[in-house]
DNA sequence: CTAAACTTTCAAAAAAAATTGAAATTTAAT
DNA sequence: ATTAAATTTCAATTTTTTTTGAAAGTTTAG
Protein backbone atom coordinates (compact mmCIF):
# COMPACT_ATOMS: atom_id res chain seq x y z
CA UNK A 1 0.00 0.00 0.00
CA UNK A 2 1.39 3.40 -0.87
CA UNK A 3 0.76 6.79 0.66
CA UNK A 4 -2.37 7.97 -1.15
CA UNK A 5 -4.14 4.67 -0.68
CA UNK A 6 -3.22 4.49 2.99
CA UNK A 7 -4.38 8.03 3.56
CA UNK A 8 -7.68 7.36 1.85
CA UNK A 9 -8.19 4.19 3.83
CA UNK A 10 -7.52 5.94 7.10
CA UNK A 11 -9.88 8.81 6.34
CA UNK A 12 -12.77 6.62 5.24
CA UNK A 13 -12.34 4.19 8.13
CA UNK A 14 -12.31 7.01 10.63
CA UNK A 15 -15.34 8.47 8.89
CA UNK A 16 -17.49 5.38 9.16
CA UNK A 17 -16.35 4.75 12.71
CA UNK A 18 -17.56 8.22 13.49
CA UNK A 19 -21.06 7.57 12.24
CA UNK A 20 -21.17 4.49 14.43
CA UNK A 21 -20.58 6.78 17.38
CA UNK A 22 -23.12 9.44 16.61
CA UNK A 23 -20.63 11.74 14.95
CA UNK A 24 -21.37 12.49 11.35
CA UNK A 25 -19.19 11.29 8.54
CA UNK A 26 -17.97 14.67 7.35
CA UNK A 27 -17.00 15.71 10.85
CA UNK A 28 -15.04 12.53 11.43
CA UNK A 29 -13.34 12.77 8.06
CA UNK A 30 -12.31 16.37 8.55
CA UNK A 31 -10.86 15.36 11.86
CA UNK A 32 -8.98 12.44 10.33
CA UNK A 33 -7.57 14.65 7.61
CA UNK A 34 -6.33 17.28 10.04
CA UNK A 35 -4.88 14.64 12.32
CA UNK A 36 -2.48 13.44 9.65
CA UNK A 37 -1.69 16.80 8.05
CA UNK A 38 1.71 18.04 9.08
CA UNK A 39 0.62 21.61 8.33
CA UNK A 40 -2.56 23.58 9.04
CA UNK A 41 -5.21 23.43 6.31
CA UNK A 42 -7.57 26.10 5.04
CA UNK A 43 -11.25 25.56 4.36
CA UNK A 44 -10.49 25.39 0.66
CA UNK A 45 -7.94 22.64 1.25
CA UNK A 46 -10.43 20.57 3.21
CA UNK A 47 -13.28 21.05 0.73
CA UNK A 48 -11.07 20.00 -2.12
CA UNK A 49 -9.52 17.03 -0.40
CA UNK A 50 -12.81 15.57 0.87
CA UNK A 51 -15.16 16.80 -1.88
CA UNK A 52 -17.59 18.45 0.46
CA UNK A 53 -19.33 21.80 0.22
CA UNK A 54 -18.28 25.03 1.83
CA UNK A 55 -21.28 25.08 4.17
CA UNK A 56 -20.70 21.55 5.34
CA UNK A 57 -17.04 22.23 6.00
CA UNK A 58 -17.77 25.38 7.94
CA UNK A 59 -20.41 23.79 10.16
CA UNK A 60 -18.42 20.69 10.96
CA UNK A 61 -15.26 22.61 11.69
CA UNK A 62 -17.23 24.62 14.18
CA UNK A 63 -18.42 21.46 15.89
CA UNK A 64 -14.91 20.08 16.06
CA UNK A 65 -13.79 23.31 17.66
CA UNK A 66 -16.67 23.02 20.16
CA UNK A 67 -15.44 19.55 21.03
CA UNK A 68 -12.05 21.10 21.74
CA UNK A 69 -10.13 18.89 19.34
CA UNK A 70 -9.57 21.29 16.44
CA UNK A 71 -8.08 24.77 16.59
CA UNK A 72 -8.08 27.85 14.41
CA UNK A 73 -4.77 29.26 13.39
CA UNK A 74 -3.84 32.45 11.63
CA UNK A 75 -0.87 32.85 9.36
CA UNK A 76 0.62 36.29 9.54
CA UNK A 77 -0.11 38.43 6.54
CA UNK A 78 -2.98 36.15 5.54
CA UNK A 79 -6.65 36.78 5.86
CA UNK A 80 -7.66 33.14 5.50
CA UNK A 81 -8.17 30.93 8.54
CA UNK A 82 -6.26 27.70 8.95
CA UNK A 83 -7.11 24.66 11.06
CA UNK A 84 -5.13 22.05 12.95
CA UNK A 85 -6.20 19.18 15.13
CA UNK A 86 -4.95 18.16 18.52
CA UNK A 87 -2.04 15.92 17.58
CA UNK A 88 -1.40 14.18 20.86
CA UNK A 89 -3.70 11.17 20.83
CA UNK A 90 -3.66 10.91 24.62
CA UNK A 91 -4.87 14.45 24.91
CA UNK A 92 -7.41 13.75 22.17
CA UNK A 93 -8.77 10.79 24.12
CA UNK A 94 -9.04 12.85 27.29
CA UNK A 95 -10.87 15.61 25.53
CA UNK A 96 -13.34 13.20 23.97
CA UNK A 97 -13.89 11.44 27.30
CA UNK A 98 -14.52 14.78 28.95
CA UNK A 99 -17.04 15.92 26.36
CA UNK A 100 -18.91 12.64 26.25
CA UNK A 101 -19.22 12.67 30.01
CA UNK A 102 -20.60 16.18 29.93
CA UNK A 103 -22.97 15.67 27.02
CA UNK A 104 -24.24 12.16 27.54
CA UNK A 105 -23.30 10.50 30.77
CA UNK A 106 -24.17 13.31 33.14
CA UNK A 107 -27.66 14.00 31.74
CA UNK A 108 -28.40 10.28 31.79
CA UNK A 109 -27.26 9.96 35.39
CA UNK A 110 -29.58 12.78 36.30
CA UNK A 111 -32.59 11.03 34.78
CA UNK A 112 -31.65 7.72 36.38
CA UNK A 113 -31.47 9.44 39.73
CA UNK A 114 -34.92 10.96 39.31
CA UNK A 115 -36.51 7.76 38.07
CA UNK A 116 -34.97 5.57 40.74
CA UNK A 117 -36.10 7.97 43.44
CA UNK A 118 -39.85 7.58 42.97
CA UNK A 119 -41.52 5.99 45.94
CA UNK A 120 -42.78 2.49 45.31
CA UNK A 121 -46.49 1.75 45.35
CA UNK A 122 -45.57 -1.72 46.52
CA UNK A 123 -46.22 -3.39 43.16
CA UNK A 124 -43.72 -5.81 41.63
CA UNK A 125 -43.46 -3.54 38.59
CA UNK A 126 -42.50 -0.44 40.48
CA UNK A 127 -40.02 -2.35 42.64
CA UNK A 128 -38.33 -3.67 39.52
CA UNK A 129 -38.15 -0.22 37.94
CA UNK A 130 -36.51 1.17 41.05
CA UNK A 131 -34.05 -1.70 41.45
CA UNK A 132 -32.92 -1.64 37.85
CA UNK A 133 -32.60 2.10 37.41
CA UNK A 134 -30.72 2.32 40.71
CA UNK A 135 -28.27 -0.32 39.50
CA UNK A 136 -27.79 1.55 36.23
CA UNK A 137 -27.34 4.76 38.14
CA UNK A 138 -24.55 3.26 40.20
CA UNK A 139 -22.82 1.82 37.15
CA UNK A 140 -23.06 5.05 35.19
CA UNK A 141 -21.83 7.10 38.14
CA UNK A 142 -18.81 4.88 38.58
CA UNK A 143 -18.00 5.14 34.93
CA UNK A 144 -18.37 8.88 34.97
CA UNK A 145 -16.11 9.30 37.97
CA UNK A 146 -13.61 7.00 36.34
CA UNK A 147 -13.63 9.03 33.13
CA UNK A 148 -13.21 12.27 34.99
CA UNK A 149 -10.35 10.80 36.94
CA UNK A 150 -8.58 9.93 33.74
CA UNK A 151 -9.19 13.36 32.34
CA UNK A 152 -7.66 15.13 35.29
CA UNK A 153 -4.55 13.05 35.70
CA UNK A 154 -1.21 13.91 34.28
CA UNK A 155 -0.14 12.90 30.82
CA UNK A 156 0.43 9.21 30.28
CA UNK A 157 -1.29 8.14 33.45
CA UNK A 158 -3.95 6.48 31.39
CA UNK A 159 -1.69 4.21 29.40
CA UNK A 160 0.31 3.25 32.43
CA UNK A 161 -2.82 2.41 34.37
CA UNK A 162 -4.40 0.44 31.60
CA UNK A 163 -1.25 -1.56 31.16
CA UNK A 164 -1.03 -2.24 34.87
CA UNK A 165 -4.63 -3.47 35.00
CA UNK A 166 -4.15 -5.86 32.15
CA UNK A 167 -1.34 -7.84 33.71
CA UNK B 1 -43.30 11.47 39.84
CA UNK B 2 -45.39 8.32 39.85
CA UNK B 3 -44.80 4.97 38.26
CA UNK B 4 -46.14 5.45 34.73
CA UNK B 5 -44.37 8.74 34.27
CA UNK B 6 -41.09 7.37 35.59
CA UNK B 7 -41.33 4.35 33.36
CA UNK B 8 -42.02 6.51 30.34
CA UNK B 9 -39.14 8.80 31.18
CA UNK B 10 -36.75 5.91 31.56
CA UNK B 11 -37.77 4.29 28.28
CA UNK B 12 -37.53 7.48 26.24
CA UNK B 13 -34.22 8.51 27.80
CA UNK B 14 -32.72 5.11 27.11
CA UNK B 15 -34.13 5.31 23.61
CA UNK B 16 -32.48 8.59 22.71
CA UNK B 17 -29.24 7.55 24.35
CA UNK B 18 -29.29 4.57 22.06
CA UNK B 19 -29.47 6.64 18.93
CA UNK B 20 -26.53 8.66 20.19
CA UNK B 21 -24.58 5.41 20.23
CA UNK B 22 -25.49 4.06 16.84
CA UNK B 23 -28.26 1.83 18.18
CA UNK B 24 -31.67 2.62 16.83
CA UNK B 25 -34.40 4.05 18.99
CA UNK B 26 -36.76 1.11 18.81
CA UNK B 27 -34.02 -1.32 19.73
CA UNK B 28 -32.97 0.72 22.74
CA UNK B 29 -36.57 1.20 23.88
CA UNK B 30 -37.38 -2.49 23.63
CA UNK B 31 -34.33 -3.17 25.70
CA UNK B 32 -35.32 -0.58 28.30
CA UNK B 33 -38.80 -2.02 28.53
CA UNK B 34 -37.57 -5.57 29.05
CA UNK B 35 -35.00 -4.44 31.57
CA UNK B 36 -37.66 -3.14 33.93
CA UNK B 37 -40.31 -5.79 33.31
CA UNK B 38 -40.45 -8.26 36.16
CA UNK B 39 -41.95 -10.86 33.80
CA UNK B 40 -41.18 -11.93 30.24
CA UNK B 41 -43.08 -10.07 27.53
CA UNK B 42 -44.53 -11.30 24.26
CA UNK B 43 -44.19 -9.52 20.94
CA UNK B 44 -47.76 -8.29 21.31
CA UNK B 45 -46.98 -6.81 24.70
CA UNK B 46 -43.99 -4.93 23.33
CA UNK B 47 -45.82 -3.64 20.23
CA UNK B 48 -48.64 -2.37 22.34
CA UNK B 49 -46.53 -0.78 25.01
CA UNK B 50 -44.20 1.04 22.60
CA UNK B 51 -46.62 1.60 19.68
CA UNK B 52 -44.38 0.02 17.10
CA UNK B 53 -45.17 -2.40 14.30
CA UNK B 54 -44.82 -6.14 14.34
CA UNK B 55 -42.01 -6.10 11.78
CA UNK B 56 -40.04 -3.53 13.67
CA UNK B 57 -40.42 -5.44 16.92
CA UNK B 58 -39.35 -8.68 15.34
CA UNK B 59 -36.25 -7.26 13.67
CA UNK B 60 -35.04 -5.38 16.70
CA UNK B 61 -35.62 -8.27 19.07
CA UNK B 62 -33.45 -10.36 16.82
CA UNK B 63 -30.68 -7.78 16.99
CA UNK B 64 -30.88 -7.63 20.76
CA UNK B 65 -30.59 -11.40 20.87
CA UNK B 66 -27.54 -11.16 18.56
CA UNK B 67 -26.00 -8.75 21.03
CA UNK B 68 -26.52 -11.36 23.71
CA UNK B 69 -28.55 -9.12 26.01
CA UNK B 70 -32.07 -10.42 25.36
CA UNK B 71 -33.27 -14.00 25.55
CA UNK B 72 -36.19 -15.99 24.25
CA UNK B 73 -38.29 -17.86 26.74
CA UNK B 74 -41.06 -20.34 26.27
CA UNK B 75 -43.93 -20.75 28.66
CA UNK B 76 -45.10 -24.32 28.87
CA UNK B 77 -48.31 -25.00 27.08
CA UNK B 78 -47.96 -21.75 25.08
CA UNK B 79 -47.01 -21.37 21.48
CA UNK B 80 -46.10 -17.71 21.77
CA UNK B 81 -42.52 -16.64 22.41
CA UNK B 82 -41.64 -14.48 25.37
CA UNK B 83 -38.61 -12.27 25.87
CA UNK B 84 -36.52 -11.19 28.83
CA UNK B 85 -33.42 -9.08 29.09
CA UNK B 86 -30.24 -9.70 30.99
CA UNK B 87 -31.12 -8.24 34.37
CA UNK B 88 -27.70 -8.01 35.93
CA UNK B 89 -26.33 -4.64 34.84
CA UNK B 90 -22.72 -5.73 35.38
CA UNK B 91 -23.24 -8.64 33.06
CA UNK B 92 -25.01 -6.33 30.64
CA UNK B 93 -22.05 -3.96 30.61
CA UNK B 94 -19.64 -6.81 29.99
CA UNK B 95 -21.68 -8.15 27.15
CA UNK B 96 -21.88 -4.74 25.51
CA UNK B 97 -18.15 -4.15 25.98
CA UNK B 98 -17.45 -7.52 24.42
CA UNK B 99 -19.63 -6.90 21.38
CA UNK B 100 -18.37 -3.38 20.79
CA UNK B 101 -14.83 -4.61 20.89
CA UNK B 102 -15.60 -7.31 18.38
CA UNK B 103 -17.65 -5.16 16.03
CA UNK B 104 -15.86 -1.85 16.14
CA UNK B 105 -12.57 -1.77 17.92
CA UNK B 106 -11.00 -4.84 16.40
CA UNK B 107 -11.73 -3.97 12.76
CA UNK B 108 -10.43 -0.45 13.38
CA UNK B 109 -7.25 -1.73 14.94
CA UNK B 110 -6.71 -3.90 11.91
CA UNK B 111 -6.94 -0.93 9.55
CA UNK B 112 -4.69 1.18 11.75
CA UNK B 113 -2.13 -1.59 11.70
CA UNK B 114 -2.19 -1.78 7.91
CA UNK B 115 -2.05 1.93 7.40
CA UNK B 116 0.73 2.53 9.89
CA UNK B 117 2.79 -0.23 8.30
CA UNK B 118 3.31 1.36 4.89
CA UNK B 119 6.87 2.24 4.21
CA UNK B 120 7.61 5.93 4.17
CA UNK B 121 8.66 7.66 0.98
CA UNK B 122 10.56 10.09 3.21
CA UNK B 123 8.07 12.92 2.80
CA UNK B 124 6.81 14.88 5.78
CA UNK B 125 3.27 13.85 4.89
CA UNK B 126 3.90 10.15 4.92
CA UNK B 127 5.91 10.37 8.13
CA UNK B 128 3.04 12.15 9.82
CA UNK B 129 0.52 9.58 8.61
CA UNK B 130 2.64 6.78 10.01
CA UNK B 131 3.31 8.49 13.34
CA UNK B 132 -0.31 9.35 13.97
CA UNK B 133 -1.88 6.09 12.91
CA UNK B 134 0.70 4.20 14.96
CA UNK B 135 -0.18 6.26 18.03
CA UNK B 136 -3.88 5.60 17.47
CA UNK B 137 -3.14 1.94 16.97
CA UNK B 138 -1.41 1.75 20.33
CA UNK B 139 -4.19 3.60 22.08
CA UNK B 140 -6.92 1.48 20.53
CA UNK B 141 -5.04 -1.73 21.29
CA UNK B 142 -4.65 -0.79 24.93
CA UNK B 143 -8.30 0.02 25.17
CA UNK B 144 -9.27 -3.22 23.54
CA UNK B 145 -7.11 -5.30 25.84
CA UNK B 146 -8.52 -3.40 28.78
CA UNK B 147 -12.09 -4.10 27.69
CA UNK B 148 -11.38 -7.76 27.16
CA UNK B 149 -9.76 -7.97 30.55
CA UNK B 150 -12.90 -6.59 32.14
CA UNK B 151 -15.04 -8.98 30.20
CA UNK B 152 -13.17 -12.04 31.31
CA UNK B 153 -12.85 -11.25 34.98
CA UNK B 154 -15.19 -12.50 37.61
CA UNK B 155 -18.36 -10.73 38.58
CA UNK B 156 -17.92 -7.42 40.36
CA UNK B 157 -14.26 -7.06 39.50
CA UNK B 158 -15.12 -4.09 37.34
CA UNK B 159 -16.78 -2.02 40.03
CA UNK B 160 -14.11 -2.79 42.55
CA UNK B 161 -11.38 -1.83 40.11
CA UNK B 162 -13.04 1.37 39.01
CA UNK B 163 -13.52 2.38 42.62
CA UNK B 164 -9.92 1.61 43.45
CA UNK B 165 -8.66 3.69 40.53
CA UNK B 166 -10.67 6.68 41.51
CA UNK B 167 -9.25 7.09 45.00
C1' DC C 1 -16.29 54.36 2.97
C1' DT C 2 -16.06 50.65 -0.45
C1' DA C 3 -14.68 46.60 -2.29
C1' DA C 4 -12.82 42.24 -2.13
C1' DA C 5 -11.85 38.08 0.52
C1' DC C 6 -13.53 35.10 3.31
C1' DT C 7 -17.05 32.80 6.58
C1' DT C 8 -21.55 31.74 8.26
C1' DT C 9 -26.33 30.78 7.90
C1' DC C 10 -30.28 28.36 6.53
C1' DA C 11 -34.04 26.84 3.37
C1' DA C 12 -34.29 23.41 0.09
C1' DA C 13 -32.65 19.00 -1.84
C1' DA C 14 -30.58 14.66 -1.37
C1' DA C 15 -29.26 10.73 1.06
C1' DA C 16 -29.59 7.53 4.67
C1' DA C 17 -32.00 5.15 8.18
C1' DA C 18 -36.02 3.50 10.41
C1' DT C 19 -40.65 1.87 10.16
C1' DT C 20 -44.68 -0.18 8.35
C1' DG C 21 -47.72 -3.82 6.95
C1' DA C 22 -49.03 -7.43 4.28
C1' DA C 23 -47.42 -11.62 2.08
C1' DA C 24 -44.53 -15.55 2.81
C1' DT C 25 -42.77 -18.71 5.89
C1' DT C 26 -42.41 -21.43 9.92
C1' DT C 27 -44.21 -24.05 13.74
C1' DA C 28 -47.03 -27.04 16.19
C1' DA C 29 -51.50 -28.96 17.43
C1' DT C 30 -55.19 -31.87 15.96
C1' DA D 1 -52.03 -33.42 6.01
C1' DT D 2 -54.52 -29.46 7.30
C1' DT D 3 -55.16 -25.54 9.70
C1' DA D 4 -54.37 -21.84 12.63
C1' DA D 5 -51.20 -19.26 15.38
C1' DA D 6 -47.12 -16.93 15.39
C1' DT D 7 -42.95 -15.01 13.35
C1' DT D 8 -40.04 -13.29 9.67
C1' DT D 9 -39.08 -10.93 5.50
C1' DC D 10 -38.78 -7.11 2.52
C1' DA D 11 -40.51 -3.56 -0.89
C1' DA D 12 -42.62 0.65 -0.22
C1' DT D 13 -43.18 4.59 2.66
C1' DT D 14 -42.09 7.80 6.19
C1' DT D 15 -38.98 10.12 9.09
C1' DT D 16 -34.61 11.83 10.25
C1' DT D 17 -30.18 13.37 9.18
C1' DT D 18 -26.86 15.27 6.25
C1' DT D 19 -25.42 18.08 2.55
C1' DT D 20 -25.65 21.74 -0.68
C1' DG D 21 -25.22 26.33 -2.45
C1' DA D 22 -26.42 30.86 -2.74
C1' DA D 23 -27.54 34.90 -0.02
C1' DA D 24 -26.31 37.39 4.03
C1' DG D 25 -22.88 38.66 7.07
C1' DT D 26 -18.08 39.86 8.59
C1' DT D 27 -13.57 41.43 8.39
C1' DT D 28 -9.66 43.76 6.65
C1' DA D 29 -7.08 46.52 3.21
C1' DG D 30 -6.71 50.45 0.66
Amino acid sequence: MEFEEAKHKFITTWGSLGSLWGINKAMAQIHALLLISPDPLSMEDIMEELHISRGNTSMNLRQLIDWGIVFKENKIGERKEYFTSEKDVQELARQIAKERSRRELQPTIKVLKEVSSIKTDGSKKSKELITQTKALHDLASNLDTFMNTIVNREQNWMTKTLLKLMK
